[in-house]
DNA sequence: GTTCTTAAGTTCTCTATAGAACCAGAGATG
DNA sequence: CATCTCTGGTTCTATAGAGAACTTAAGAAC
């Protein structure tokens, strides 16, 4: 935001508080203010942009419905981070044998660099046979196969990421693709079918092929919406149970 | 909302929007104003309760965010009808043969009285072996059948609806009940899972057996939440694809 | 009869202000 | 050293009011 233009832009008959929650939606999505980092005050935006602090404070709460942003009474409004605990994963149930709630392991079993399947260049918005690098994936939890994965991300921006070796890969990808490539994912699109466990499927979950699995399809973004990792993960069907309310 | 009572209930320390809100909320769930209808104008609620305009209008916009309610510039705020095409269904791609997507037509296969089911009762509230109206239905697009339903109906509240001769009943239920048992259906919930088909299943949908569908469970609610109804509905899992968003 | 005008009622936008509630940190006190 | 108090900054709650935008219906004008 430059810091001596305090006109709105936009089209002149919307709202003011539309066109300030407009001007803050771009910050974010250009990136200059990033997940975590603080937001201008209330009071700061009103005066910026010369309106009323009420007026200031309905474009937040647009954002903050949006779930870019959130407050926090006394401490400020800040930039969010996606919140992948409200991934469709969460409806598996994924028990130790002690009947606890745990993160799964992930060992990644395969991985190389190798041209991308038309279906993945697509999402990922690339050509095809564009290279890519390609991970086979087991989440584990008691040392029981509970999700099969197969990952792809763009050889350009995660060369580094070929650097570390498999076995030093913790649980959580995301935290990774951070540190060693600069790559921050922000957002995500998931999309869920069921099908019949294939082989390969059936041998890593050690079930029997032809048993139902969930395929969970997401679509991990960076900033301003760019696609940075496809994955595709399965699940024993048995094993997931999805509820919501109407209304 | 009694007229001559102008104090807002609920514990002092809350603050005036949510206690109007809680008050709102009382009136609706229990049935005091209905789906459809119309709610008290900001002015008014402001006047009754003697609190600043502002402050009614953010406790209805509570309200109008859990989608109890909602407004309409120059017209007024209504109480919210449920929104069934919000339902996972949405997410079966059901075309036809020329590529539109349609309403399936429900046909009626067996209906008859029998003790409930253990997990039935259980979820409709009554004792084990309560009696109820069972139902099995097929729901058809253009002849091919794309859902098999089994639905559970108590049977004293629903005793008339057995005065309808099941070749009468259309595509939609809920409007049947209403208007022939007077139970107005106003939120529901749903679960969803996958499974193998059955030899019953895969007769109806004419699939083959063992092959993965999509199981949506659904225990429909009147006003107050009381359960109405309970279904289970069966479809072929490659016809079903649902997508979400994370951040 | 059709179209236009007016009026009343509604939600929506915006301003301006005041204080409460809460948080973090600096400084005083014991 | 530990605890308390104060202070500045933040969001949250609430008030009061003005006018815009929109809907509906009744009445006027043609």
């Amino acid at each position: 935001m430059s810091r001596h233009d305090p006109e709105l832009a936009g089209d002149r008959r919307l709202p003011l508080y539309q066109r300030l929650a407009d001007e803050l939606r771009r910050e974010i999505n250009a990136g200059r203010w990033k997940p975590g980092e603080r937001a201008p005050s209330e009071t700061w935006l009103a005066e910026h942009f010369e309106i009323a602090p009420g007026t200031a404070r309905q474009a937040i709460a647009m954002l903050v419905d949006e779930g870019l942003l959130e407050r926090f009474r006394g401490k400020g409004t800040f930039v969010r981070r996606p919140r992948f605990d409200h991934s469709l994963f969460r409806f598996f149930r994924f028990r130790d044998r002690s009947g606890e709630n745990r993160m799964p392991e992930g060992r990644i079993l395969h991985r190389e660099v190798a041209p991308m399947p038309d279906h993945v260049a697509e999402a990922l918005g690339l050509g095809a046979d564009a290279l890519g690098i390609a991970m086979s994936r087991l989440r584990l939890i008691g040392g029981e196969p509970v999700l099969a994965e197969e990952i792809w991300l763009p050889a350009g921006p995660f060369a580094d990421f070929l650097e570390i070796p498999v076995g030093e890969v913790g649980p959580l990808l995301y935290p990774v693709y951070e540190s060693a490539c600069g790559q921050l994912v922000v957002s995500a699109d998931e999309a869920l079918r069921a099908e019949a466990a294939g082989p390969e499927t059936a041998r890593l979950l050690q079930i029997d092929a032809g048993a139902p699995v969930i395929v969970i399809d997401r679509l991990a973004r960076g900033i301003g919406g760019a696609p940075l990792e496809w994955r595709r993960s399965r699940g024993r069907a048995d094993q997931f149970h999805y509820t919501t309310e109407i209304r």
